[in-house]
RNA sequence: GCCCGAGUGGCGGAAUGGCAGACGCGACGGACUCAAAAUCCGUUGUCCGAAAGGGCGUGUGGGUUCGAGUCCCACCUCGGGCACCA
């Protein structure tokens, strides 16, 4: 498309038009006094920032730590090699603009800006570019903070963190380290320094799980008892290996299709030695505590749905191989339990297996592991799976059962193995069918559900066309001891059920989580380095503090090792192995055993460790010390009465978070919270999605996108290089070829036209589609306001008109109650509206009375900073806005003396009656019913009913 | 399949259960101009009508109510998330 933004609007005849290149020049002369005033600067209670800002002149009314305060936080770019497209400081700006209305309301106002430096998309594209990422990053950070610089942020810039800098990650490893010497105490429900642990080992008051003695253990053996109570730990379990990124990623970083959500690559699930994170003893708190929370429905769903909490049991069943356990939400079916299903994977499969089924066992492991998630899933109405050769004993009725293994069951779920009750499960159902297997009803279903499936009443299920779910009466499900048999009731069933489990030992109640540990390294460079190495005896340690940061080396040999990506065989290196001399130290931990030599870790931890705490860092981002001064974070984020779990008053970004770092953040704050450095339970109270800008991304005849730029439009119809191609809507970025870079807008119309467009667009939490041609929307109402207050010629003030009739006064306060109300609860765009309308009555008036112009110019300061600075300087002020008292309406101007009544007939308006305001209903009424209009529509009928709504209408039913 | 959202003019959108379409874009007409741009003024849901005026209108079908875009039920469409999770 062509917009007609390709040239600036200029006009010779008026020199202080309100024109792009005015409006350029205003917005960077504001932009550098605001810099050198340290205008946004905030105060803390105590430390290194708790000097009062900058002094910006006598009149300076800055902010105070007596004041409420108020956090908000943006969540932080990664600094790409693209730079920023206007789609991304859609928050940016809302945060903005709240926070500069919140200042202007009386609150000590925190507001930064950092940058989530480390992962693959900084390395990628040094990678790419065969520059250093520590170069190409550094060169990256400087251009967003020049864009976002040119948006007039009101950022307090002493508090830009980088993830990647030393100084940031020293605590990111500190942090590590702290969760590493920390265990969870399931009884006090909450995390504690592993010195406790190791105390109550010593003192023989907490017993090993394993029935040995501590006393006799050797030191590996109690490192190795130790270890397995970490919150980060060391284990050998199924991961995701991505032989095309040359890394293992987390689970939360597996598309549904089993690919990886960077690069699109296949996953394939390996048994790895890796690094993993405890979050599942937090699965509890991170579900309970949403409750806490001011987040959407919908990301509390995200949330829980991925931690997946169910209820159910775990059985054992005895075999040949010893007891299989299973997990089952439906104790209450064990009776239907027919045969039992293992993952391929489950570590019995090998010794349950007999020689005659070995070769069509192996066969079909091998098969399984070389499928990528998404290829088991293929097809799920046909289900594969072999015989073992085994049997187990169901524990209800002592029936022989064999055993299956299928890749249908997940070894990441429950126990990897499960009992099969097909009667009562549709998938064992299948498999049943699938080979032959018996089916025996447990269960008599009602009528209807035969009647519903087209078949008749049966308890003979070869009749069935599925396994049956829900309430009947039990048949076939007793036992000496246990009695089903005619209760309908399944909650009833599971608990009479898990009863006698408990009673013979065959099993308990339990809970199941969905959400698996967190794998944390990664085989990559561009990440912090773990402040961990290993003795000779492959003993983890943590580096005491005084080692702090452990500095990623610097090399040459960046550069990741990749493979084909669909090698499922191929194993990880990490670029730091090939680092010897690093890799290899000598050091004395301060443990007493002396100088001893060491191997350090050489995976790097993941993109989300930076972005778990780095809120916190912006409290206190200078302080040596410690990670945030206790008192510092109080203030800043403590809990605010009863049941406030404390957090960011605010925190805005996009929705692709909700279940990663959202809830990796959650995680290491309350592990942070638990060991009692921080106050607050949560780190984000308050939590708002910004939608997305769209834009028009156009394909040509091979599906292949063009440049949006180039498209043209004529008559509905687009085409690019005389080609036709047609439209779609996604999301604005370079792989649509649709990006608008916001130097196309400043230069044009000037930032805060763009900053105004952005936010009248629509409601902040919605998507909207970009459109060009409609910026010029609000820059003709900067413009208009411009007008209003400005000489054109001259450059003077005019604020001609002596005094505010009345009808403007009570329009003025109008739109100050209403557009404070808005700006409070964040519908920019109505706000906007009512500023317009305002606008549009002073050109009408053919200018403005010096009251409402200072009203005017203090109610667009957060949306139009720069030219509300401008113009609050012109008409003679000296301090800046940003202190300035948002304008407050008179009550008494809201009420007018009459207004004006719709009548109704029936529903639908017929007259409009002029009233008092303080009119009874019966004079309402009686006016009403007097009008000609009224009286024509009601044709001589008499009303049924009248109904008057006071100070609102009337309506007349017939 | 399950769980969230959302459907309003040509477009983005606005409406504590009370005048549907605020505000903006676009379009059309006018003023200014030699002309154009910019600016200013006016019109702009739709149908019938010369007008006055009237009919119809918030995805579809029901319901509650004096009154429904808004609340309830069923359905359709679109967007997002989850999904062989035992």
């Amino acid at each position: 498309m062509n917009p007609s933004t390709d040239e600036t609007p200029t006009d010779d005849q008026h020199t202080f038009r309100y024109t792009g290149s005015l409006a350029h020049e205003i917005e960077l002369r504001w932009q550098d006094r605001w810099d050198a005033a340290g205008t946004f600067d905030t105060p803390n209670p105590a430390g290194p920032l708790a000097a009062p800002p900058n002094s910006a002149g006598p009149n300076r009314v800055g902010p105070s730590v007596d004041s409420p305060k108020l956090f908000v936080l943006d969540m932080f770019p990664y600094p790409s090699g693209t730079g920023l497209h206007v789609g991304h400081p859609l928050g940016f700006i809302g945060t903005d603009v709240w926070g500069r209305f919140k200042r202007m309301t009386g609150f000590n106002v925190l507001h930064a800006m950092g940058f989530d430096s480390f992962g693959l998309p900084a390395e990628q594209y040094a990678v790419q570019t065969g520059q250093h990422p520590a170069i190409t990053t550094a060169a990256n950070v400087a251009t967003y903070r020049q864009q976002l610089r040119r948006l007039g942020l009101a950022h307090d810039r002493r508090r830009s963190v980088a993830t990647s800098d030393p100084s940031y990650y020293r605590w990111t490893q500190w942090i590590f380290n702290q969760i590493f010497e920390a265990w969870y105490d399931a009884d006090q429900r909450r995390a504690r320094p592993i010195a406790e642990l190791i105390a109550e080992l010593d003192a023989g008051t907490r017993p090993l799980t394993d029935g040995s003695d501590w006393a006799s253990l050797s030191r590996v053996e109690r490192a190795e008892v130790i270890d397995g109570y970490r919150l980060a730990y060391i284990a050998e379990t199924p991961v995701n290996w991505c032989p095309g990124l040359g890394t293992v990623v987390a689970n939360e970083e597996v598309t549904a299709d089993g690919r990886s959500d960077r690069g699109n690559f296949p996953i394939f699930k390996r048994s790895m030695r890796q690094w993993m994170m405890r979050i599942t003893a937090y699965a509890d708190r991170l579900i309970d505590d949403l409750e806490l929370l001011d987040w959407t429905d919908s990301i509390k769903a995200m949330q829980r749905n991925w931690i997946g909490r169910s209820e159910g049991a775990r059985v054992r069943f005895a075999s040949p191989a010893g007891p299989i356990e299973v997990f089952t939400t439906r104790p209450d079916t064990l009776f239907g339990a027919t045969f039992m299903v293992l993952a391929p994977e489950h570590p019995l499969v090998a010794t349950l297996t007999s020689p005659d089924q070995r070769a069509a066992v192996t066969a079909y492991q091998r098969a399984a592991q070389a499928k990528t998630d998404v290829a088991r899933q293929v097809d799920d109405t046909t289900k594969t799976g072999v015989f073992t050769g085994s049997y187990a004993i169901n524990p209800v009725n002592d029936a022989e059962i064999p055993v299956w293994i299928a890749d249908y069951v997940l070894m990441g779920y429950g126990t990897g193995a499960i009992m099969a009750v097909p009667c009562g499960d549709q998938r064992d159902f299948e498999f049943a069918r699938q080979f032959g297997l018996t089916v025996p009803a447990i269960q008599q279903p009602p009528a209807e559900w035969f009647a519903t499936n087209g078949t008749e009443p049966s308890l003979d299920t070869a009749t069935w066309a599925m396994a049956y779910v829900g309430n009947a009466p039990y048949v076939n499900s007793s036992n000496g001891e246990l009695q089903l048999d005619a209760m309908t009731d399944i909650a009833q069933a599971k608990h009479a059920t898990n009863d006698w489990l408990v009673a013979t030992g065959h099993g308990h109640a339990t809970i199941n989580y969905k959400l698996r540990d967190w794998l944390f390294s990664r085989q990559r460079y561009w990440g912090e380095p773990f402040p961990i190495v290993f003795d000779d005896d492959g003993v983890a340690h943590s580096l005491p503090d005084a080692m702090l940061p452990v500095e990623l080396p610097p090399t040459e040999g960046f550069s990741p090792r990749t493979f084909d990506p669909d090698d499922a065989m191929s194993d990880p290196e990490s670029p730091l192995d090939r680092l010897e001399d690093w890799v290899h130290v000598e050091l004395d931990l301060g443990d007493g055993r002396g100088v001893r030599r060491y191997r350090r870790e050489t995976n790097v931890m993941p993109q989300w460790a930076g972005s778990c705490w780095y809120e916190l860092r912006y409290l206190d981002p200078t302080n040596e010390h410690r990670f945030v001064d206790r008192a510092v974070e109080e203030y800043w984020m403590g809990p605010q009465g009863e049941g406030h779990p404390g957090g960011v008053d605010l925190y805005v970004g996009g929705v692709e978070h909700a279940v990663l770092h959202l809830l990796y953040a959650r995680f290491w704050h309350k592990v942070l919270f638990d060991l009692g450095h921080l106050s607050s339970k949560e780190p984000y109270h308050r939590l708002f999605n910004q939608g997305y800008i769209l834009a028009a991304a156009f394909k040509d005849e091979r599906e292949i996108y063009v440049d949006a730029h180039a498209v043209t439009e004529h008559d509905g119809a687009f085409s690019f290089e005389g080609n036709p191609v047609t439209r779609e809507w996604g999301k604005m970025g370079k792989s649509l070829k649709n990006a608008v870079a916001p130097d196309e807008i400043y230069d044009v119309y000037g930032a805060d036209t763009l900053r105004l467009y952005e936010m009248a667009m629509g409601p902040l939490d919605a998507s909207r589609p970009w459109e060009t041609r409609d910026v010029v929307g609000m820059y003709r109402f900067l413009q208009r306001i411009w007008r209003n207050l400005i000489d054109e010629q001259t450059g003077a003030i005019r604020t001609v008109l002596p005094a505010l009739d009345d009808p403007t006064e009570r329009l003025l306060h109008r739109t100050v109650a209403g557009v404070r109300a808005d700006m409070e609860a964040m519908r920019f765009n109505t706000a906007i509206a009512k500023l317009i309308e305002l606008n549009n009555h002073l050109t009408k008036l053919g200018g403005c009375p010096r009251d409402i112009a200072e009203h005017v110019v203090v109610m667009l300061a957060p949306l139009a900073p720069h030219m509300a600075e401008e113009l609050w300087s012109l008409l003679g002020h000296t301090a800046t806005l940003t202190y300035t008292d948002f304008p407050v309406a008179d009550p008494a101007m809201l009420i007018d003396a009459t207004i004006e009544m719709p009548v109704q007939v029936n529903g639908k308006v017929r007259a409009r009656i002029i009233v008092a305001s303080d009119a009874s209903d019966d004079v309402v009424k009686q006016m009403a019913l007097a009008e000609d209009k009224v009286i024509a529509a009601l044709a001589g009928t008499k009303p049924k009913k009248l109904i008057v709504v006071t100070g609102r209408m009337v309506n007349i039913v017939v």
